[in-house]
RNA sequence: GGAGAGGUUCCCGAGUGGCCAAAGGGAGCAGACUGUAAAUCUGCCGCGAAAGCUUCGAAGGUUCGAAUCCUUCCCUCUCCA
């Protein structure tokens, strides 16, 4: 019983909404595995730690020892996009999809457990499903209920056109609810008319419907809009494990805890322990570098986690350098010796000539681990490790040259 | 079709013949301070190691000298029909 509710209450983290809490409570309760179903588009990934929130909430239904369903809508995918909202998305063509689905496969397995996992596409279902069965689907809503939706009353109060296939999608997504006998569906809270229409289908053919539930959209690193690569406010799962580890330690306060509850898989407890050294006055840095940890312990392993801070664009402890130096070659025409100046925006340590005036000026540049003056010439036939303010660092040698 | 306003360096926006690579603000970058956060403060912020080179919608022209004056062209905006 108590095990229940601690299971209910690790769900519930993080979510936005649970419809219905008390059915969810009731399945848990059955000592079923249940089967959590959540859809996602056939487009090319290149997830981030914003769509990690529902793989992680995923993940944690997996611990608890229920199935997880991987849903990739390539039939859907193939037909065109339903937020009909700007352009209409290309229709992907069947390889299109394969490639992105092994992607899939490979990003989403640093995070889920393969063994309770299902991965289904439903193609499967839906291209054998003949126009009668199609139709009788449709017979399952009407105009009226359609137009509930947000989205559409929108665009049909504004004049803009909807097309009759829009409004197939949710029945079609709730079919599949069907299909797969899920016990919950998951999906962002943009999908909550989609996710309560299953239900309708579910008990259209005699299922028991299921729970909803939504999870919120991850803020980015701005703390202000959602994350997503055009706005430059996101952490890739792909990212290296320094820049990973630098982008959230250096993320505001304010979002600690709103990513531990979507990202982290630790337990409850775990983080209540945390929010209370941070209450008792720990560094939030520090509870930060956990969350890294964890994270990047995910995504590139134990050993990367570990090292994380040692990787160029990190603040290092002094005189300690970093992993992953870069190494240059610059070549200089001249005799007397290469120019301080020319070897630092050469090497791309600075942006211009004027950022490298700017560091030298004011002693930032240590080459060799020795502030070194703005006039300096260095050597032909030689290396040096070059820092160029507190964070970039190179290794480079010096040649003569044109 | 008519009348007017305007296009300046990433963005906004000063600048009406030399002192302008171009005020000021924002963004960005680098520092200080901090906690690798925020706020604040400081410096940089066309390119170039330097000499120097290339910019102010475009192309020509006047001038010792033009973002600034003249000509043509392109584009944007507002008002009227």
């Amino acid at each position: 019983m108590n095990d229940v509710v601690e299971a209910f209450e690790l769900i519930k983290r993080g979510t936005d909404e649970i419809l219905l809490e008390d059915a969810l409570l009731e399945k848990l309760r059955s000592g079923r595995k249940l089967r959590i179903k959540v859809g996602f588009d056939p487009t090319a990934p290149d997830l981030h730690l914003g769509h990690s929130v529902l793989l992680t909430k995923m993940r944690q239904f997996q611990e608890l020892g229920h199935t997880v369903i991987f849903l990739i809508g390539d039939f859907t995918g193939r037909i065109g996009d339903p937020s009909g909202k700007s352009v209409t998305r290309k229709p992907l063509t069947e390889e299109q999809v394969k490639a992105n689905a092994e992607t899939y496969r490979q990003q989403v397995f640093k995070i889920l457990d393969p063994e309770l996992t299902e991965v289904r596409f439903n193609s499967e279902w839906f291209s054998k499903m003949g126009a009668a069965e199609m139709i009788e689907l449709a017979a399952q809503s009407t105009v009226a209920r359609m137009l509930e939706r947000d989205d559409f009353e929108k665009r049909y109060q504004s004049n803009q056109a909807i097309s009759l296939h829009e409004f197939l999608y949710p029945l079609v997504q709730g079919y599949d609810s069907v299909a797969l006998e899920a016990d919950i569906e998951m999906g962002g809270t943009d999908q909550k008319f989609n996710l309560l229409m299953g239900r309708e289908i579910q008990k259209h053919f005699g299922q028991t419907p299921q729970v909803v539930i939504t999870m919120p959209l991850l803020e980015g690193l701005d703390g202000v809009q959602k994350m997503s690569k055009s706005l430059g406010n996101y952490v890739g799962v792909d990212e290296a494990p320094g820049a990973m580890f630098n982008k959230l330690v250096s993320m505001p306060d304010a979002l600690i805890w709103k990513y531990f509850d979507l990202l982290s898989l630790k337990s409850n407890t775990e983080l209540d322990a945390l929010r209370e050294e941070m209450a008792n006055g720990a560094n939030p840095r520090d509870i930060k570098m956990v969350l890294a940890r964890e994270l990047i312990a995910r995504y590139h392993g134990e050993d990367a986690a570990a090292n994380a801070h040692r990787s160029s664009g990190n603040v290092l402890g002094d005189g300690e350098l970093p992993e992953d130096m870069p190494e240059v070659e610059v070549a200089f025409a001249g005799d007397a010796g290469v120019p301080i100046g020319f070897v630092l925006n050469r090497s791309g340590l600075v942006k211009n000539s004027a950022q490298a005036k700017d560091l030298l000026n004011n002693g930032r540049v240590k080459v060799d681990g020795v502030v070194i003056d703005k006039d300096a010439l260095l050597e032909f036939g030689r290396s040096y490790v070059v820092q160029a303010g507190k964070r970039s660092f190179a290794r480079v040698s010096l040649v003569p040259g044109p």
